[in-house]
DNA sequence: GTGGTCTAGACCACC
DNA sequence: GTGGTCTAGACCACA
């Protein structure tokens, strides 16, 4: 799986490396079960350093995307993704809210945003297909 | 209009302020050419920094959706909103694709997604109906 | 309140310091909405390094024992402290079984070990009475 | 005596084998002169590196709950278990303190916690009778 | 070899 | 001033 980061953006790189590895797992080019690289590996290949690394690590581990054994490594967690919990749906919302609110603003029709999200939907999903 | 900040929100306080705003604008509670609270009114209303205030009307400002005359003060943009120009909708694409990723990889449908951001779609443009 | 490190036990520091900091709650030492330590200010009085503070108190935001604005630094939750909840009785339940299993292999009676953890009760809860 | 052991968990292996060992003797599962496994036939039931097995078993002799010979291979301590000493009951504490800290600051009583570790006694004693 | 911990020092966003 | 992020490098525990 190749990584692209940002490193001009204003979102970090370790949130940009989290959401690039989920993702990775919606567009199942990163299977339940598959290892991902160790955090110094994938420091040396995307050039940015270790605790950077750990950083998202931590926060997929977190979420319950991954697993992390002290010696086996990192692997994408084998039972399966974290499910749409109510806390989850809650912060989805969170997140949306403002996003539509500015669509709204600027005229955009509740179809017109569907049809955008539809699209990031196929991007995503059909990638490997 | 009422504004709730969140000061406990890893959310700056100006991007929320801004928000807010443009929120307001998309369910008609503050309408074109209205005028808005001066920095200083807002921040003793709201009890933050002049400054933090300022931000977010800049921020507004730059993106069309306010005006701010030196002496007149400040005002929703009379001549409308600003359209939803070929970068707004890549840098809407970019803000969704990490958000949608995530949903894919928790499961969620398209389906699911679309309902989702429907029900944000009514409780902005229903607030004030 | 005094904080007293060892840095050569096995708990890593910002483990120790999360402890003694919620014990600090447990015997009213801290009490809700009371402003602790910058993390830079904390470093310099332990002399460790500001990274270590930092990850005791993201441990202890993440539990809910205290609150971290961005600019106002950190405070003990004024909405009081995390509740007994089923994860954290298995936790707990973890955390003893191993604990109780060597006692009880020792010859430990349940009274005998009731006392040790009464006397304990008695420490923490009377430090500041 | 089964032992399940959690690959996943961030207790350490040869520990956790420790643990279960200790535990089965609290249980009576494990008696007095009663022969283990050897560290190569424990490795392979296990599914884990020899040194691995090797440190529980050497942690377990240290603190007097085993003997290891070099022919006859290792068994429970057929003159009985270490005695409770002063300095196991303050390690005792070491460990309770920070657990009971917590559990004090999540609103939990004395009484609480006592009903805990009893259920925890009754669920070890209880296991083989 | 892996991740876990810790240090020393830097720049930035926010208010 | 605050915390957030990132770097470069170190030592340790675990298997």
């Amino acid at each position: 799986m190749i990584i692209n980061l940002d490193l001009q953006s204003d979102v970090p790189i370790y949130l940009q490396l989290r959401n690039k590895i989920i993702e990775g797992i919606a567009s199942k080019e990163l299977v339940a079960g598959e290892p991902l690289p160790s955090v110094r590996m994938m420091a040396a290949d995307l050039g940015v350093n270790m605790h950077t690394i750990n950083k998202a690590y931590q926060l997929l581990k977190q979420d319950g995307f991954i697993l992390i054994h002290r010696q086996k490594g990192v692997v994408v967690n084998p039972d399966g993704m974290p499910e749409v919990t109510n806390e989850y749906r809650q912060s989805l919302k969170d997140a949306l809210r403002p996003i539509i609110g500015e669509a709204i603003a600027r005229g955009m029709s509740a179809k017109d945003f569907q049809v955008v999200c539809a699209e990031i939907f196929s991007q995503i999903t059909r990638e490997v297909d």
